[in-house]
RNA sequence: GGGCGCUUAGCUCAGUUGGCUAGAGCAUCUCGUUUACACCGAGAGGGUCGGGGGUUCGAAUCCCUCAGCGCCCACCA
């Protein structure tokens, strides 16, 4: 078969995809050990980003490595319905159509979206197949699926059994633009330079004010009380005295509580217990209302005539003017705080009052902490493991209730003649229920999206039914971002062990982001974005894949450029080269025959493979994936191509060559999967799909031949790097005395170094090559000879120099003593060889004086 | 206020428990059309591993310290 000149990898790659898609290759085979890592699921109705490019290319080097390896391997597709993130992209769209979520009723929602995101469910999949995605589709799950439902309220069921669900009134973060609560970690801090403005509200029934100090001085209107510590001797008197709400005329109480910071503002507190998360504990304790004046939508109510209605920021400026005219304020400073805002509108988060269901999760997290404390889990990069346990120590309560429709919706029903009165049931498609004879009214919520996918791993591998993949159940390798360490990783931890109680996997491994080539993070508006679709397309799926894993170690964020996917396309065309020639070397209708090293270069090649091999494999083996990659590329390119190929024109060794092209392609699969399984669907003498190949065997080869070879190249080196410093551009010839490598390898050394000839002779002259043991000359005349001088003298010095440093480690008693024997030995292999190489660089340098 | 990480060649980064002359890709320079490949070959230059101190026979690697940068977590108005 005729090989085109350079590997076009548009032209293989879908076809390449389908037959392994075909043959059943992606499925797990039943026989071996089970090895398991479960997909991120990505967005059902989104594309993939150069991040997914990398999580999935990670996994699949992995999977596709341990299936090679004879293990009974799976890699378990998802797609996620991403509630919130999917229900964002929605209601633009229903803005578009001006219409609004309260138009419809959830089910009619439902359904809609769901229609949405069907329709365009079918790209992230065929990206995923792009990338190269060895996944057993088959297996693929969705996060609506009936059994994830099905597993999902069971385990809900079980923590409302358990006590751990709850429901109750609570300040909860919320987005007024998307008009649902979040949970703590999808609010985004931000340190921001603020006022705090001073504000005094008069006694009633005394002379007299109290200053209060606050950032938020629109949520006056909410004020039920001030509060003071109870010892401020400032105070202490005024406590159950009564004061006037500016603006309002309201009366409100003066309170004592601990929570007050005497030295922080005036010592004075303003109390909003609807709108702050401290003031709402304290009006807890203190018995005190609720009243609530930032609605759910964002604008003021249960305000003054003239702020009703107003945004949040309009409020405080008018407000401000307000309390200006009325001279109240007394002092306006400067300070810098944290301000919550929502990670997806980038909008001030609300604090606000809302009956929620909540997950009190410390029992999980204690239990999870166990489970890091004993190492029952790994982590990649190890330092990730503290990070997580600081995370777990500090857990509150999880706020499950998310007010969208797209989503599982909470199955809880509430007794319409109690309010108090809850109960567990999963008929959620009916809006009332008759249970004893009372009547329920279904809860209209849905779950937080993590909720559902923080049960993944068993959920994907029907461990708890016990179904066909329960076998891969805890997994074997979860790997993403970093960024999801909290709001994913965590909570399979949690999850898994609750409900299965074993851990979901057994390694972690998380990645960093994927960089601008500044080091600037990528997004649509900086249009720094490199979006891998239009990378595969022109550099092909392989050439992203090598260049996304290049030099990149866990949890690191990594800067990336095109420069480093040529390089990888440049490796796919060099193995493209390397099948070329062989198979043209080899003929149509080659077959080999049991592979014998016979050259010097066929046991030196072997044993670069071998070693290539096993440095891959204790790289994967802890998941060194740049490692293993490097090892890979330099045994191919630097082994195979440029010396063995090279080598392999002078020398026939016809079955040995057909072993270095299956063997490098095998150790190249993971990496490269496509160009090579395409390169051995042209091997004449295959009928069998590479990813299915067993990972290579090792063959027999001789040490002292592997040395041999490594002498010629070291020849070799020293004359094409003699030649190249000397003026001029000539092919010089070699001229030897007795030297039967030199002897035997005549016309090898003579390609290899691009010499003219190598000649046997009785009187040497010209130029000695500085290598050891080997007595060769370059056969240049007398004038070049005189110009090459101070070239050799600046070699004898820095020889000198090395001779010195080597000999005063071996003088050093401690070394001797403390270093390990071979570390010793090779030190001294060091030394005769420098002090050889002198005795031959002063004789040259006689010979010339 | 806590925690994590980074600083190594012009650029972006590797460097596993301390141990060959500290590596890679890209970039730079010189030479080259040898029947796989110019998406190539041969050769070269370029680093006091952020500064300082310590432990050690030996430190990019371990410890202390200083400086600069980045990220995450946190309900003090």
């Amino acid at each position: 078969m005729n090989l085109a000149k350079a590997y076009e990898p548009n032209q293989y790659e879908p076809n390449i995809y389908a037959l392994w898609e075909k043959s059943g290759a992606f499925r797990p085979t039943g026989t071996g050990e089970p090895f398991s890592t479960v997909m991120p699921p990505p967005n059902a109705n989104g594309n993939l980003h150069i991040g997914h490019a990398l999580d999935m290319g990670l996994k699949d080097i992995l999977v596709r490595y341990k299936r090679m390896r004879g293990y009974d391997a799976v890699f378990i597709p998802g797609a996620d319905h991403a509630g919130f993130e999917t229900w964002v992209v929605y209601e633009k769209e229903l803005q578009k159509k001006n219409q609004s979520r309260f138009d419809f009723t959830r089910e009619q929602l439902y359904s809609q979206v769901w229609n949405f995101v069907e329709q365009q469910r079918g790209n992230m999949e065929l990206q995923l197949r792009a990338i190269g995605t060895s996944a057993s589709w088959d297996d693929l799950v969705f996060t609506l699926d009936e059994k994830v439902i099905k597993t999902v309220y069971g385990t809900f069921k079980k923590l409302w059994d358990d006590g751990l669900i709850y429901r109750g009134e609570r300040i909860v973060n919320y987005s007024t633009k998307f008009q649902t609560s979040y949970a703590d970690i999808e609010v985004d801090h931000k340190l921001e330079k603020g006022k705090l403005w001073h504000i005094a509200y008069p006694l009633i029934d005394k002379i007299g004010e109290i200053v209060i100090a606050t950032t938020r001085p629109e949520t006056l209107f909410g004020d039920v009380a001030v509060a003071v510590h109870p010892e401020d001797p400032r105070y202490k008197e005024l406590i159950g005295h009564y004061v006037q709400l500016p603006l309002t005329g309201k009366e409100i109480p003066i309170i004592a509580d601990d929570y007050v910071d005497q030295n922080f503002g005036t010592g004075a507190v303003k109390i909003t217990p609807a709108h702050d998360p401290n003031d709402f504990e304290v009006g807890k304790r203190h018995n005190l209302p609720r009243v609530q004046v930032i609605d759910f939508d964002g604008t003021m109510i249960n305000t003054p005539q003239q702020f009703l209605g107003l945004d949040v920021d309009t409020a405080r400026k008018r407000t401000l003017a307000a309390l200006q005219a009325e001279e109240v304020i007394r002092k306006e400073e400067d300070y810098e705080h944290t301000v919550g805002y929502d990670y997806k509108s980038g909008l001030p988060i609300q604090p606000l009052i809302k009956d929620q269901w909540f997950l009190n999760i410390k029992p999980l997290a204690e239990r999870a902490l166990q489970a890091l404390d004993n190492d029952e889990i790994t982590f990649f990069p190890t330092s990730r493991k503290n990070v997580l346990r600081q995370y777990l120590e500090n857990v509150h309560d999880w706020n499950l209730s998310r007010q969208i429709p797209w989503g599982i919706p909470i199955p809880a029903f509430q007794n319409v003649n109690d309010p108090n009165d809850w109960i567990f049931n999963e008929h959620v498609d009916e809006k009332r229920i008759t249970v004893d004879g009372k009547i329920y009214q279904r809860e209209e919520d849905t779950f937080d999206t993590w909720f559902s996918s923080g049960q993944w791993p068993f959920i994907t591998t029907d461990y708890l039914e016990g179904g066909d993949l329960s076998r891969f159940y805890p997994t074997s390798f979860m790997e993403t971002g970093t960024d999801l360490l909290d709001r994913w990783i965590a909570r399979m931890i949690m999850l898994g062990l609750y409900t299965t109680g074993k851990i979901p996997f057994k390694d972690v491994y998380l990645h960093g982001m994927v960089l601008d080539e500044h080091s600037q993070k990528m997004s649509k508006s900086k249009g720094n974005v490199i979006n891998p679709m239009e990378s595969i397309a022109e550099y092909g799926s392989d050439a992203l894949r090598l260049g996304l894993i290049a030099s990149r170690s866990p949890g690191q964020n990594q800067a990336f450029s095109n420069d480093r996917i040529i390089a990888g396309r440049n490796f796919c065309n060099k193995l493209w080269n390397i099948a070329r020639f062989v198979e043209h070397k080899l003929g149509e209708n080659y077959q080999p025959s049991q592979p014998v090293a016979k050259t010097l270069a066929d046991h030196w090649i072997i044993n670069e493979l071998t070693a290539a091999q096993q440095s891959i494999e204790r790289a994967l083996d802890s998941y060194r994936f740049a490692e293993a990659s490097e090892s890979m590329y330099h045994a191919i390119w630097d082994g195979v191509a440029d010396w063995y190929i090279e080598a392999s024109k002078d020398q026939d060794s016809p079955d040995l060559l057909a072993w270095v092209l299956t063997t490098s392609l095998k150790l190249a699969h993971p990496f490269a999967p496509f160009v090579t399984e395409t390169i051995w669907q042209t091997l004449p003498w295959v009928n069998s799909l590479l990813i299915s190949e067993p990972w290579p065997s090792s063959l027999a080869y001789d040490d002292i031949a592997a040395g041999e070879f490594s002498r010629v190249q070291q020849l070799v080196t020293e004359a094409r790097f003699v030649s190249s410093s000397l003026p001029g551009n000539e092919k010089y010839g070699l001229l030897y005395q007795t030297d039967s490598l030199i002897e035997d390898n005549k016309d090898l050394i003579q390609r290899l170094a691009k010499l003219k000839e190598v000649t046997r002779v009785d009187q040497a002259r010209g130029l000695r090559l500085a290598v050891a043991s080997r007595e060769a000359w370059l056969d240049v005349s007398t004038e070049t000879l005189t110009e090459h001088q101070t070239n050799l003298e600046q070699r004898l010095a820095t020889t000198h120099a090395d001779i010195k440093a080597l000999e005063s480690r071996l003088g050093n008693e401690s070394y001797i003593q403390k270093a390990p024997a071979h570390l010793i030995e090779e030190t001294q292999k060091q030394l005769r060889d420098k002090q050889e190489l002198i005795g031959q660089l002063q004789h040259e340098l006689e010979i010339l004086r």
